[in-house]
Order: structure tokens, then sequence, then C-alpha cells
DNA sequence: AGCACGCCGACT
DNA sequence: GTCGGCGTGCTC
């Protein structure tokens, strides 16, 4: 090892909400492996701690001993300009500290020694060149559109196999060209399917990455990308970050997924990375869906996204009922949806019922004073379940549900609200012969009784099968010959703005999944809302409605939302924070909403305020953070504040 | 973020 | 007298 004598110094940015660097004495011995964006560890204060190497820099001035860094990992190369300047555009858009958005750019925390496949590592790497591609989707593959340049392009479909085919020609052609490419899937129920399609198409190595890859795996993972040792990556939000240095596509799968918004710090929209990503790097990002996002349809129309729709061929998609469930004098299953079953009973084929509750009752309430029992740490209704239990389904609180009321002793109490296990229970009565299974996370609790329950569908050993947003998956919904939706108006009466556009992805998605002669029964008290009735018409009309909403009430995406939530366990003190904040902001030429107590106005012990800025221009909120509000809410004991933009959920 | 330091109240 | 509450400030 050569070192020039001369000793290092260098400025390093740690996993902390922190915007500054500090500056480290590099050792001799480790000098040569410093690089910009190499990852180290250094100690701070009594603490050790990774970061990413900024810059050398001289010796801080009026610093006297400066400490050492520990460790250099070595094995990675560094965080290439590219990804720095990624990260550099997460902590500015998303307001995180440059340090949390590196850090979660290149998320290893250890290091492991690899191990070398003995024999097949040739074969890895004959694998991924081009002449070798097994090309076997070659039918309708040449007239495919394959984007070029940049920009961003979306691509609609209504057929899972479409797109699967899209992608994998999509696919082909950028290797060819000898570039690298990214999938991103919603969910990781997606990825196992997805990665056998493509490798009985493409033999070459295929990285996987997710959320629940041990570090080991992970770290491997990594390493191999960033060695050039494959040149596909499929995984779910985190893989957008996957180190490749020719990269050359990104696809987006089912870009509307609200999953995509990363709920803690750096609280990035996948999509909006992806983007960024294309942009810096010089190459275009496919946004699939089957409903587009608003955002994304806006986006389109106005030119910024190029569209391409892929709606030709089979067409038939289920017909949609809508019952008014006002005329059914407080049925649980309306008449017309009643018929269904039997009919489909007689016909031995299968239906889903769909609740969006889990449990027996939405709440327990007391006949005599009128009190609902609430969960003490959440002041949310605890739900009542059968064995006679009351949980809360935020905290996971749970006491045995009393005899007597705790407020007047009342003995007698009304379950209301329904839940899946009262359905079920029901639809067991009512359907006394059939088989009737429920899938909730109550039931649900591991991959195989998941599998399982896929299988007994395959097998026809369930005639209805009653259960949450948990089962709305493609293995499931594809034997579905009939879908009720048992009250659409638990997914519309939310108290947030995107509930309407949610309602509408959902039950798109389940029309797209279900069998596509069948029938899909919404059952609703509310059965002229817009994003009810649009369902049923072609064209764009929901968005034509939802977006002009938008515009005349100052929501995204005319407006950029900046939400700051503000907790802490003294309710007092939260208002006291928020009250300065709004006294602050009055002063300030912004639109804003607040500061009120959240829709869950108590999580986990916890008292919830929020309040939202709104404006076009979201410098102009970054500035007003920057140097009025953060100070109000930032290092104040007994106040955790963060700030969320762009939000999804405002609950 | 975490952690130490420091300054006031109520306790063996 | 000191144990411990949390307000303040710093970490290379």
């Amino acid at each position: 090892m050569i070192s020039d004598g001369k000793v290092k110094y260098i400025k390093v940015v740690l996993n902390l909400p922190l915007n500054q660097s500090f500056t480290y004495k590099v050792p001799a011995e480790l000098s040569p492996y410093i690089k910009t964006g190499t990852k180290v560890l250094v100690p701070l204060k009594r603490r050790v701690l990774s970061g990413f190497v900024l810059e050398e820099t001289e010796r801080k001035d009026g610093r006297r001993n400066l400490k050492e860094i520990i460790k250099v990992f070595k094995d990675f190369l560094p965080l290439s300009d590219s990804l720095i300047k990624l990260g550099r555009w997460i902590s500015y858009y998303y307001y995180c500290s440059l340090g949390e958005a590196l850090h979660s750019i290149s998320p290893i925390q250890e290091t492991f020694r690899i191990q070398k496949k003995k024999g097949n590592e040739g074969e890895t790497l004959a694998g991924q060149k081009p002449g070798k591609l097994n090309c076997l989707i070659e039918k309708s593959d040449e007239n495919i559109f394959v984007p070029q340049g940049k920009g961003v392009f979306l691509f609609k479909t209504k057929d899972t196999k479409k797109s699967n085919l899209l992608y994998l020609s999509l696919i082909k052609k950028t290797l060819q060209r000898e570039r690298q490419v990214i999938l991103i899937v919603p969910e990781i129920n997606y990825l196992l399917p997805l990665k056998e399609l493509i490798h009985s198409h493409y033999p070459g190595g295929i990285a996987l990455l997710h959320s629940r890859l041990s570090s080991r795996q992970r770290y491997e993972e990594w390493y191999r990308i960033s060695r050039g040792e494959v040149c596909l990556a499929i995984g779910t939000r985190l893989a957008i970050f996957a180190p490749f240095t020719k990269l050359g596509l990104i696809i987006v799968e089912e870009e509307e997924n609200s999953a995509y918004k990363q709920i803690e710090a750096p609280r990035y929209h996948l999509r909006e990375v992806a983007i960024k990503r294309g942009e810096i790097e010089n190459f275009p990002v496919v946004l699939s869906t089957g409903s587009p996002s608003l955002e994304s349809w806006y986006r389109a129309k106005k030119g910024v996204y190029e569209t391409i729709e892929f709606y030709q061929g089979n067409n038939k998609s289920p017909y949609i009922s809508i019952v008014d469930m006002r005329k059914e004098k407080d049925r649980i299953l309306s008449s017309a949806l009643e018929e269904g079953i039997k009919k489909n009973l007689e016909e031995n084929k299968s239906t889903l019922l769909f609740l969006n509750r889990r449990g027996f009752a939405n709440f327990l309430l007391c006949l005599d004073c009128g009190k609902v029992l609430y969960c003490p740490n959440c002041n949310i209704s605890l739900t009542f379940h059968l064995q006679g239990k009351l949980v809360c389904h935020y905290c996971d609180y749970q006491e045995k549900a009393p005899r007597v009321c705790p407020s007047c002793k009342g003995r007698y109490f009304r379950r209301t609200g329904l839940g899946t296990e009262q359905l079920e229970i029901e639809v067991k009565k009512r359907f006394s012969k059939a088989y009737v299974r429920r899938g909730d996370l109550d039931v649900i609790k591991s991959s195989l009784l998941y599998k399982k329950l896929g299988s007994d569908l395959a097998d026809k050993k369930i005639d209805i099968l009653v259960g949450t947003q948990l089962i709305i998956k493609e293995e499931i919904l594809s034997h579905m010959n009939l879908v009720g939706i048992v009250i659409a108006d638990g997914l519309l009466n939310l108290p947030d703005f995107r509930a309407g556009e949610y309602l509408f992805h959902l039950f798109n998605k389940i029309r797209r999944l279900m069998k596509p002669q069948g029938r899909l029964v919404i059952q609703t008290y509310n059965p002229a809302h817009y994003a009810i009735e649009t369902l049923k018409e072609k064209k764009d009309n929901f968005y034509r409605i939802e977006s002009r909403i938008r515009k005349d009430l100052g929501y995204p995406p005319y407006l950029h939302w900046v939400r700051i939530l503000l907790e802490g366990s003294v309710k007092t003190k939260v208002e006291k924070v928020a009250e300065t904040m709004r006294e602050s902001l009055e002063k300030e030429k912004t639109e804003f909403l607040g500061p009120s107590s959240c829709p869950f106005a108590k999580i986990r012990g916890k008292y919830r305020y929020h309040m939202i800025l709104k404006n076009e221009n979201l410098s102009y909120i970054r500035e007003i953070l920057d140097k009025k509000l953060s100070p109000l809410f930032n290092g104040i004991q007994g106040i955790r504040g963060t700030v969320d933009v762009d939000p999804l959920q405002t609950m």
C-alpha cells in the first residue's frame, strides 16, 4: 500500500437528521480506499456510525484532534456520482438530510465474506451476453414500441399477461443494447412469479431485491450488481437504488400503487425517484398501469409523459352491478348478490366477498349510557373479536371484553359495524351447504397458509371466500366468477381526499384480475358517487371529475402539499407547539390547513396534530420550513416533528 | 437521533 | 444531603 505521506482528511455524512458533515482523519493504511461515495465506519461521541465520504478536505480549522475513521467497506465500489446526485435530490426534495438519503440508497450495514461460486461462474457471465439471450417471445414482439433516449412512458394495459410480455420484450431489447434493467413491483408477492417467468426466457442472472432479505443476502445481491455480474434486477421500492452503472431502463409495475410511498424518512415516492434517476442517467422510464394514478394521468394529459395504450385483442371484462343498499332493509347481502351466489354455487363456481374490516364488530356500544369502548393508547374504538377479545387494530392492544360497561355498569352492549368474522358466520348460516372460508390478517398469518388458500381454491375446496384487502391478489381473484363488495362506503368515507381514487383503483384491479366473464357486485349506500358510477363508464370520466375537484379545492397535483406531523405524549404541549406554528405561518403568504388534531388523534400513547402547507412552488414552502417552522418543532423536548412532502396519507 | 451536562424539586 | 426529572446543546 502506497501512502503519499500526507495525512488525509475527509468530510463524512451520517445517517442522522442533521444537515451537516463531520470531518475525520484517515489512517495511512486506509487512505488508498477512500473516494467520494465510499462507505466508512466512524466514531461519534460514544457511538460508532456508518457514513459516506463526501470529499477530501483540509484539516478543519480550529479543531485540534480529529478522530480517525474506524473502517472502510472495501468490497463495495463507492456510490457513483449519479447515485450521489440522486441522493442530493432526494434530500432536497423530500426534506431530509443527505446522510439519511444516501443511507437509504446503500443500506449495507455489515460486511460478509462473499463465497465464490465454484464452476458455474463462467456460465453466469456468459448468460448475460446478448448472443445467449433466449428469445421465446417473438410473435408480436417486433411491433412493441421500445422507448429510446429518455423520458417517461405511461404504458396502459388491462391484462397482466399482456403487460408481462411487454416487460420481457422491453428487457430483451434493452439487454441487447448492453444496458441494464431494473423492474420494480409494489409488493414482495409479485416477485417470485415474475422472476420465474423471466427466468424461463432469460437464462442470465437476475438479482432479487426486497426488504425481507437477510442482511447477508442483501449484501450479496448488492455485490453482484455493483460488480456487473448481473444485468437485471427485480424488486420492491428499494431496488430502485440498485448500483448498476450502465442502466438503460426502469420499469415500474402498477405505478398507481400507494405502497410506493415510503412512510419513514426519506419519505420518497418511488415513481418520482425512478423518473429522476432516468433523468440523471439518461434513460427512459416506463410506468405500467391498469388504471393510472391521477398524478400520472394529469402529466400524461399535459404531455409530460408519453402515453402508450395496449387495449387491443380480448377486451372482455366483468360486468359491474351497483346495488343501492338503502332499498335493501338492513340486510347484509342484497337480493342481487344473494341470487348471484346461489347461481354460482349451483354452477360450482367460486365467489369472493370483500369487506375491509377484520374482526366481528367495529365497536361495542353500551346500550345504557351510549359509550363506546376505546383503546387507551390510540383513542380508536376497539374491535370486537370472537372469543370475547377486544383488539385495537392500530397498536394491537388487547383486553377481555367486559361483562359490564366500565362507565355505567350497564350489562347490555350492541356490537356495531360489520366485520369479516361476523360476515363469515352470516354467510355460513345463509348458505349452509357451501364451503365458506375467511381470508384476513387474523387467519392468514404466514405465507404457507396463504399458499394453502390458493391451492384450496384451485382444488375447488372453497365456494365462498370472505376477506379483506389481503386477498386482493391475482392468484386468488383469478378463480373468482363473482366478487361482491359488501360495503363500498367503508372505503369511501375515510377522511382522505384520495379515498375516491383508492376505491376506483381497487375496484378496477379486482375487475382486471377476476374471471373476465364474471360479475362484480358493488353494494353501497351512495350509488351515485362519481368514483363508483364512473367504474361502469368508458373513457376518462373519473379522472375528469376528480381532477376538477382537486383543482377547485387546491389539492395535488394542482398544488403541492407538505404535511407537518407533531407527536408527543403531553397533549397540551403538542397543542402549544402547533399553535406557535400557526402564528408564525399566518405572517407568510401561503395557504395552509390546520393545525388540527389528526383523524387518528392518538396512536400508541402519542397525541397527534398536523398541518398542511399548500403551494404551487415547493421551494417557497421549503424556505418557510427552513427559516420559520423547523426551529419551532425541531429539538423541542417531548415533541417529534416530521415533514412529509407530497404525502399520500394524511391520517 | 442519542447522549451528557446541568439545574431545580422531593426523598431514602 | 443525593436521586432523578427534563431543558439545552453538541457530536468531527
